[in-house]
DNA sequence: CTTCATGCAAAACATTTGCAGCTGG
DNA sequence: CCAGCTGCAAATGTTTTGCATGAAG
């Protein structure tokens, strides 16, 4: 995984540069989210470091997260029922699809997708500074 | 408004046809989201109905939008900071733009949408449902 | 050393649920 | 009538915050 390991350089420099710290349990967050295998929410990170720092807390997760938003370093996709869910690997924004049985999150690349914003402004007078494109639906598995 | 009126009549059909009784606060909130006047969140709804009704509760509110939600009569837009928001009046997906300022909301008609689904289907093997496009920015007045 | 990060517990939210009493059909 | 609706209050679940202690740089 050489991919998330530049990642994780990454992440870490601009942290860095904003003048934030970089503690053991804060790198290992990082990496998980450099990863984000499954788009994990906040909860599954936690779980995660805590099997290497067994002391971590939840609010230290989300601190650090909180960072890394205002960074631009991750992207945050919101649910109400549901927690968020965190995306630290493209964190620009990008197209999803959600299985709504097993909440498996996979990434997606469309073609079309390119000039909608141009659209949009041309449609409302809005200047877009981002969006969100995600497909609910069920992934083969869970179709039987 | 003709419209949103036959809306309201379409709405109090479906849940009566779903077993469904129809009382005058549930009427009034149908009223309100048959409207969707910038795509009201919950809280906005009960404030609403409450100056007709001042002993209604924010619980009615979710309850009703709930039994909306089952009979396919309602959007929502989820968040996970703000409260949800709440689509009557047409109550399928469709684009949106969300001012992050004013948090004003304003339907979108893009004609590149279209099969795109069809390529979600073809790159992932998901059966979809439905899916969820919203943009985000400033409006023309939030502009300055 | 000084400032920021940590972990705990409590607070802050939106939303849901339980329940006794009311009411639509 | 009686199943479903109401309003209240309490519970839930996620995220945030306050604060004393600890560690990064």
């Amino acid at each position: 995984m050489a991919d998330s390991e530049l990642r994780l350089e990454q992440m870490v420099a601009r942290l860095r540069e904003r003048g934030h710290r970089i503690t053991a349990q804060r790198r290992a967050i990082l990496e998980v989210l450099a990863r984000s295998v499954g788009h994990p929410s906040a909860e599954q990170v936690f779980r995660i470091v805590s099997t290497e720092f067994p002391k971590t807390s939840l609010a230290t997760v989300y601190k650090t997260v909180t960072a890394l938003k205002e960074a631009g370093e991750v992207l945050e996709l919101e649910f109400s029922q549901d927690s968020n869910r965190y995306d630290g690997n493209q964190p620009y924004p990008h197209p999803h699809v959600l299985c709504v049985t097993c909440h498996q999150i996979v990434d997606l690349d469309l073609t079309k997708l390119g000039d909608m914003a141009d659209e949009v402004t041309g449609q409302t007078g809005f200047r877009i500074l981002t969006h969100r494109l995600d497909f609910y639906g069920l992934c083969p598995k869970c179709q039987e």
